[in-house]
RNA sequence: GAUCCCGUAGCUCAACUGGAUAGAGCACCCGCCUUCUAAGCGGGUGGUUGCAGGUUCAAGUCCUGCCGGGAUCGCCA
């Protein structure tokens, strides 16, 4: 199956032709919208480039690129601009054979990649005995989008959660718990089981006793020691804190896996750090062996400084001076066992920008050791989510924002705007709390993945939850407006028909329609989905535009209302594409 | 101290990696519901892109230097 390409595509196909036909590169007639709608639907700025390498005037190589396009059926007129600016305003007839394959096209004109890759998607970020807060919702939309995307486009995809679970914060826990509950059989080394299958600990315990361990371990030294101590008895099997462990671990992932549903994120595997543990002997003797690795001050390391670095690189470390393995370690030995089980071609990493410099040490070390190669680990980073200040956001009384709290809020805000409009006074009082969550979580994800994702952004609360203009609910709306108009179209009988371009607010919309296939590459590419989400909302604009401008269901002639009831339909199959991209869903009505 | 990121309208953010007149949303002002969902549509006000140089036909984007903010720099992750 081939799928048909979008305009922008075929005209620097034949803007490249030309320019090929002049002795240049065929990339130089790289096409696509114009700045400037105002002149043109498409632009081609490669003559100016070209002239300065011909040492010729850019507007003559325009007028010959020109020229040759005119000869197109997809243009209808060409002309040179300013210094060598090539513009095109596409036929009627062009438009409207590219609307009824979009229209046509399960895909609504979506391309795929042509070489379909294994790839690991790492994010989340969580840890054991923290429950989800407002810092962990970047990770886990961003990487849930991306997953969606990946997958749309054809790669095969594994995502994985990669919990906190093995770390110093396992030996505070253990050590806080057994000060509260020193009676329990878990810190009875004599004991031989079985142990209580009742967690001695709830997630409510666990999220009040972490910063109470970690304060202790940071200011006193003795608890600190006492700490390391459980860490490496943990980690090297002691069986009441393997059992005492195993229930913070399932505590934890009840309340877990409650936020993912709510958010509508799914994870391939729930795998933890504590799982590339039996991996590290392997590694430890393997990098030994070849020299790869040495002992250090106390600790087994791995150097991957280079001459060409211009920052200090400091070494891996393997396993630290207590015999314990930290997070370099064990995402070696995830490195190792994904390889093992998954051997991917692409692993990507969706994790806080701060630990760039870690991921950097990581992927060098594997490359050194021969594991993955460095240039198929990625570490996409992204910028932390601050308050009004600047700083990691805080709620007004210090605390930290829970994002189950957080949803509910959201939540209480839409059914509150729902009650207002005086809407679903009609459906039961269940589907009211689906549709009111619905547009929450359209909100949240849309507010936190139109940023860049690169950028550090500042969370305002009532802005993130806000359902006007530029917002989830607003492409909700326009999709549950057309998902409405279908409907009615339904019981009058009406059908779609051949898509016919005459006013603006079409041939606006049939651009936007085309611009599909160039946001998905771009997103994909860059890995970034604020690219989708802003050809979401540009598709979505253009629909309102054509819905005000173009009556269908009233409109008399037959030939109209079904030209524009087609383009109305295709519009809600690529609004529901690129929604589903970004994780959000659409209720039928709101 | 070193390295990296950021600074765009009153606020929150874009700008297809060097292109034409820097765009949206919010806020503010004006208009539009006896016809398909007004969570909407149309119009308006608002900019020396932190500052100063440089590179070239062309700079928010590239190079240099300042100013301001943030992050990171071997055993917490």
């Amino acid at each position: 199956m081939t799928t048909s390409r979008d305009l922008a595509g075929l005209l620097s196909d034949a803007a490249g032709a030309a320019f090929v036909s002049l002795g240049l590169e065929a990339s130089l007639g790289a096409v696509r919208r114009s700045d400037r709608p105002d002149l043109a639907d498409f632009q081609c700025n490669g003559a100016m480039a070209a002239a300065k390498k011909l040492a010729k005037n850019p507007r003559d190589i325009a007028t010959a690129v020109v020229d040759a396009l005119k000869t197109s059926p997809l243009v209808a007129s060409s002309d040179v601009a300013g210094p060598g600016f090539i513009n095109v305003k596409l036929s009627a007839e062009g438009l409207s054979k590219r609307a009824q394959e979009i229209a046509a096209d399960d895909r609504a004109g979506a391309q795929r990649v042509e070489t379909p890759r294994r790839v690991v998607m790492d994010f989340g970020g969580w840890n054991v005995a923290k429950e989800m807060h407002i810092g962990h919702l970047r990770s886990t939309v961003i990487g849930d989008s991306l997953q969606r995307l990946f997958r749309f486009m054809g790669d095969s995809v594994t995502s994985d959660v990669h919990l906190g679970d093995w770390g110093l914060q396992m030996g505070q826990l253990i050590n806080e718990v057994k000060l509260e509950q020193p009676n329990l059989p878990y810190f009875d080394a004599a004991f031989t089981g079985p142990y209580p299958e009742q967690s001695p600990v709830t997630m409510d315990d666990l999220s009040r006793l972490y910063p109470l361990a970690s304060g202790k371990s940071k200011s006193d030294e003795d608890r600190r020691n006492e700490d390391r101590q459980a860490t490496q008895e943990l980690q090297s099997g002691r069986p009441g804190y393997r059992a005492l462990w195993r229930h913070f671990c399932s505590v934890t992932r009840v309340g877990l896996e409650r936020e993912c549903k709510s958010l509508g994120v799914t994870f391939d595997l729930w795998k933890g750090e504590s799982d590339a543990e039996p991996f590290i002997p392997q590694i430890v003797d393997d990098l030994k062996s070849r020299g790869i690795s040495e002992f250090d001050a106390g600790a087994w390391i791995v150097r991957v400084a280079r001459e060409s670095d211009k920052k200090e690189m400091p070494p891996i470390i393997l396993v630290n001076r207590d015999g314990a393995i930290g997070y370099h370690g064990s995402d070696l030995g995830t490195i190792v066992d994904r390889k093992q089980s998954i051997d991917p071609q692409l692993s990507l990493y969706i994790v806080d920008q701060r630990q760039a410099l870690h991921f950097e040490q990581v992927f060098r070390a594997s490359d050194r050791a021969g594991y993955l190669p460095e240039k198929e680990l990625e570490h996409l980073g992204f910028g932390t989510v601050n308050g009004p200040d600047g700083k990691p956001f805080k709620t007004r009384e210090g605390g930290i924002l829970k994002l189950h709290e957080f949803i509910a809020q959201a939540d209480a805000v839409a059914t509150a705007r729902m009650k207002e409009a005086e809407l679903g006074s009609d459906v039961s009082e269940a589907e009211q709390a689906d549709i009111a969550h619905k547009v929450a979580v359209a909100a949240i994800k849309f507010s936190d993945l139109s940023n860049v994702r690169t950028t550090n952004y500042i969370f305002d609360l009532d802005r993130f939850i806000s359902f006007e203009g530029k917002t989830g609910p607003y492409l909700l709306f326009n999709a549950v407006r057309i998902k409405s108009l279908a409907r009615r179209a339904e019981a009058e009988g009406v059908k779609p028909g051949a898509i016919g371009i005459e006013l603006d607010a079409e041939r606006a919309l049939v651009l936007q329609l085309d611009a599909f296939s160039d946001a998905l590459r771009s997103a994909y590419d860059k890995r970034m989905p604020h690219i989708l989400c802003d050809h979401a909302y540009l598709l979505a604009q253009a629909f309102s535009g054509f819905y005000t401008a173009a009556p269908i269901l009233v409109e008399s002639d037959p030939v109209k209302k079904a030209s524009r009831f087609a383009l109305a339909l295709a519009t809600l199959k690529q609004l529901e594409i690129v929604l589903a991209l970004i994780g959000i869903d659409i209720p039928e009505r709101m």
